[in-house]
DNA sequence: CCTATTTTTTAGCCACACCTAAAAATGACA
DNA sequence: TGTCATTTTTAGGTGTGGCTAAAAAATAGG
């Protein structure tokens, strides 16, 4: 048993979700998976018993899953291909932000690890995605320390400054740019209700102290 | 039924193979499809039968294969993918003419045609990849009207200058480097005897008149 | 032209990754 | 605490793409 598109796209989903549940010990719920992946919960339940087998993640029965250490890194350098896909998509090749991720999601899962190593080189080793997401390391080590928070978690009142959007939203992405907004724009009152609140836990923004400082828009 | 990289990988078999038995019309061996993919002839046979439901490939039972229009379409940007991301990886991440081919083999079946637009534009519209082969235009032609031959049929006593060597024999361009050899380069007796005889057939040359001439080498 | 060898196909098996339907465990709450 | 709705797993089935072994067709030699 080894690797696979199917095996590496479920350990990416466990890393994503439990990272949402905030870190590394939560316990993951097999229909969150199959939301996520847009499978039927049997198939997560097979699935997540083959990377136990794979020594890639943990599973308590009718309770959840989680990764091990080995299967975390695993997970982080899928999450670094794809972002580092992205930024290559976007810098390089002129893509749009919003065109880029079904792409990546396939790219993710070829198999070199001096490609990986050449294209980080060749993009200047960049810290986050286009997405404003950040690139883990070649060791897996995330740099950015960055403290972003879902627009949706915003106290009503207050301001944020778009830090990152979740790349698998397609349809945030294209209300931020139908609205000219992007990584680096202030989003206040004005933003919040004109943006569809179903997408405001997939913006992610930092509290933005003074209001009446120049936003420093950078241009989807 | 459709695309996968398995099916897309025996239609480039059926292309190569036929093109190497002199054009469309060529009908292919099982035994031949199956060792050129390291697969058993059983597994070729029955691929061959799905290539035919596809109505990308035409089977005659223990006759051989070949391909259809639409199926020769198909293969043909298959081809014209591998060739570009090739061309990419040589070109603009320094990768060696030996290292390539086995990380195209996997980025030929990204599923794009964006994408191929886009890197076929980055990279300056090129005619021929790294290895010398042309890179069949977006409409399936290939401009390039070199005529080539295997140096293992050019005449004894004839000179030769390298115009293309197969990608996918690592062994033989490992050799040509050694021997500081590349496209352009020509070869006389001596590097006849230098190279071992059984990579001639996959270094594709074309006749070299005035033996005196400076060899008008590009270094691999 | 008939037999022996080679080639190819068919038959039957397995792993992977999905599905639906049914069974089992969990947890909420009366 | 007992029941019931929800979640999850198990059971059983499908399609893909491999394999080996056996059968069938084609080819070659005497
Ligand atoms: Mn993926
Ligand atoms: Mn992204
Ligand atoms: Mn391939
Ligand atoms: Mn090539």
């Amino acid at each position: 048993m080894a690797k696979s598109t199917n095996r590496e796209d479920h350990l990416k989903a466990l890393y994503a979700l439990g990272e949402r549940k905030g870190g590394s010990d939560a316990w993951v719920a097999t229909n969150d998976l199959a939301a996520h992946l847009q499978v039927k919960a049997p198939s997560v339940s097979g699935m997540v018993q083959v990377l136990q087998e794979l020594g890639w993640a943990e599973h308590r029965p009718y309770h959840g899953a989680r990764l091990t250490p080995s299967g975390r890194s695993l997970a982080l350098s899928l999450v670094r291909k794809h972002r580092l896909w992205e930024t290559f998509l976007v810098q390089r090749l002129g893509f749009g932000w919003d065109e880029v991720h079904d792409i990546a999601e396939q790219l993710e899962h070829i198999d070199s690890v001096e490609l990986v190593q050449r294209l980080d080189a060749y993009l200047d080793h960049p810290e986050v995605d286009p997405h404003g997401e950040p690139i883990p390391n070649v060791h897996g080590d995330i740099l950015d320390k960055r403290v972003l928070m879902p627009l949706s978690e915003l106290p009503a009142g207050a301001w944020g400054q778009i830090g990152a959007v979740q790349d698998d939203q397609g349809q945030v992405l294209d209300q931020l740019q139908r609205n000219n907004l992007g990584l680096g724009s202030v989003i206040g009152p004005k933003e919040r209700t004109t943006l569809p609140a179903e997408g405001h836990q997939y913006i992610l923004v930092t509290p933005w102290e003074n209001a009446d400082a120049r936003p420093q828009t950078s241009a989807p």
